[in-house]
RNA sequence: GCGCCCGUAGCUCAGCUGGAUAGAGCGCCGGACUUCGAAUCCGUAGGCCGCAGGUUCGAACCCUGCCGGGCGCGCCA
């Protein structure tokens, strides 16, 4: 509908101009036609005028007037009105929102989709926590949006791809094999000393148990060569399917698992790194290679081979990226915690230097959750590995309310998590207020069947008896569903989408208290029913966006 | 010190990329179940959009400078 005034809009402008009411021009680019946040301003609002004015030189409620003059025919008009400054505004006639209902009723399940992202092609990385121990709240988060994220872009229209990119090539994975068999040595009675930089989380007991259980004590005096690779694995197995659990419970799944081995084993890594050397970005100090990031507005440039031979995390870094634009994405979501901000301007530059656009790229960065309970702050010591994990968060307060406690709010904004409120079966807890919209409507659909009524062909339904202006704003945010999902693609916000839902909830709640979908009125009754269904169908839609489950029973 | 993010009702946050009189949830107070589900609804109160300038028809939004909070600034991963 939006864009379908503004196309009037440009159309009636270029008449205007044609006819010699306005000076020849352009149609500005700025151009809005937007829902006026007034309701008595109409349901959308044209500011050609405005912002037309200083270039035609005229006064803008003069040209408003002109063009208005043009459109007053139109039957899809229940009248245009020009107000404050030179606002035009247009009041969409009620028949035609009654009359949508069955274009919206004709598209099914399908209701909502859209071709806005054009099938290109885009790949969404995220989570991509380390194997060296488990999730935790943070990376919930990151899961939550990302997938959200994902299913929001496929239904408008883009081609995407989901991606975890698995760490597991470096220093790290030592240490982490290390740690491992301390706890096994001490398991065994063997006097130890943990180092501070080892992984502290009780996990690394268990995995060392495992072992001691399964293999005993002929570890013990192996050399670091026999017993490393045995730990190392074990424990990067162990890890990784716990990950995996972890995820499968919170209904998210990958498209593709990504290993940094991957990247060495095919000597990309090196051969990204000779290649830019080769045109010229990189150049030796003290022994090491430093990429000149600082050709492309990094702060300073960075090392990618240390003096001792061994290439950074940066470098297959770069290498990874390089691959993933290689395998044909068009568009690179990267999804990373707020505390890896300062490496977009690296990561952008090496695009640039391999002659990417560099906006193919684009970093979504996730602010930390602030764990709560019940008001207060809940205690979260990284040095001690007594992080929450995102199991307890599941355990706890289920899959649903965590993932709509991610989703109300920007990425970007700091977010506090009070488990007691997520806990809660009340009206605190905004999950259920959605949800029960779904419910209520499975159960008024279901006590029409107990009642046996017979659901009417959708054509044959009298949509003009859908009259009240609870109906009239139902079936405007109907409308508006389709454009929702695309703009939230767009600006890679699926936020709006809890926004969205829970507004509609509110209306629809508000309509349920005031109005009966079964009367004696037998027409009424099918007018209803058939809202009734379809805005059934956008809410499980818009919970599925969310990764939210649409119960028929609460 | 430099860089990035944030500052909106008592609390937690939206504000559709610059629009008209600033929005919601929670909390407070007062009402509504013999009726399709009260996990709901209806009503009241609550604001210098951190502060000060600038850009223009128009600013919570864009620019500059302060104030306050978070994070990042390794040949770590």
């Amino acid at each position: 509908m939006r864009e379908k005034i503004k196309k009037t809009v440009h159309d009636a402008f270029n008449t205007a101009v044609s006819k010699g009411l306005l000076p020849e021009m352009e149609i500005p680019s700025a151009h809005q036609v937007s829902p006026p946040r007034q309701k008595n301003h109409g349901d959308f609002s044209s500011n050609i005028a405005l912002i037309s004015a200083s270039a035609a030189g005229r006064p803008p409620r003069q040209i408003a007037e002109q063009i208005s003059s043009l459109l007053k025919d139109d039957p899809l008009f229940e009248k245009i009105e020009i107000a404050g400054p030179g606002f035009i505004n247009f009041f969409v006639s009620r028949s035609w929102w009654q009359n949508n209902l069955l274009t919206i009723c004709n598209a099914g399940d399908a209701y909502g989709e859209s071709n806005a992202g054009r099938g290109i092609r885009v790949q969404v990385e995220f989570v991509s926590a380390n194997p060296t121990g488990p999730l935790h709240v943070g990376h919930g988060r990151g899961a939550a949006v990302g997938d959200s994220l994902a299913r929001v872009l496929r239904a408008a229209g883009f081609d995407v791809d989901t991606e975890y990119y698995i760490n597991d090539v470096g220093n790290q994975m030592r240490t982490l094999g290390k740690s491992v068999y301390l706890r096994y040595q001490e398991y065994h009675g063997v006097e130890i000393s943990f180092p501070e930089d080892h992984y502290q989380g009780a996990y690394i007991r268990d995995i060392a148990r495992e072992i001691a259980e399964r293999e005993g004590d002929r570890y013990l005096d192996a050399s670091e060569t026999q017993w490393l690779p045995v730990f190392r694995d074990t424990a990067v197995k162990a890890i990784s399917s716990g990950i995996r659990r972890d995820l499968a419970d919170f209904d998210v799944h990958f498209d593709h698992w990504f290993s940094e081995r991957v990247l060495y084993r095919n000597n990309l890594v090196e051969k990204t790194i000779s290649e830019l050397q080769t045109k010229g970005f990189i150049y030796e100090k003290d022994g090491a290679l430093w990429f000149r990031t600082t050709e492309f507005n990094d702060e300073k440039d960075r090392v990618v081979k240390r003096s001792n031979g061994v290439l950074t995390y940066f470098a297959s870094d770069i290498a990874y990226h390089r691959h993933k634009l290689d395998r044909g994405y068009d568009i690179l979501v990267d999804i990373w915690g707020a505390d890896h901000h300062g490496y977009v301007p690296r990561v952008r530059a090496a695009l640039k230097a391999m002659g990417h656009p560099p906006d193919r790229l684009r970093v979504l960065l996730v602010q930390l959750v602030n764990l709560m309970e019940a008001g207060k702050p809940k205690a979260m010591s990284t040095r001690a590995g007594e992080f929450v994990t995102l199991r307890e968060v599941l355990n706890d307060v289920g899959s649903d309310a965590a993932r709509f406690m991610f989703l109300t709010r920007r990425c970007d904004s700091h977010l506090d998590f009070d488990l007691e409120l997520a806990r809660k079966q009340s009206q605190e807890n905004p999950v259920y207020y959605v949800q029960y919209a779904h419910a209520r409507l499975a159960s008024v659909l279901r006590t029409a069947k107990e009642q046996e009524v017979d659901l009417w062909e959708p054509d044959q339904v009298d949509l003009s008896l859908l009259d009240t202006d609870e109906e009239t704003d139902i079936l405007k945010q109907a409308e508006a569903f389709p454009g929702l999902i695309a703009d939230s693609a767009l600006a890679l916000e699926p936020h709006r989408i809890s926004y969205y839902l829970s507004n509609l909830a509110g209306h629809l709640h508000s309509y349920y208290n005031k109005c009966r979908f079964i009367s004696e009125d037998q027409d009424l009754t099918q007018a209803r029913l058939l809202l009734a269904r379809v805005m059934k169908r956008i809410f499980r839609k818009g919970l599925n966006l969310l990764g939210v489950s649409a119960p028929e029973k609460m």
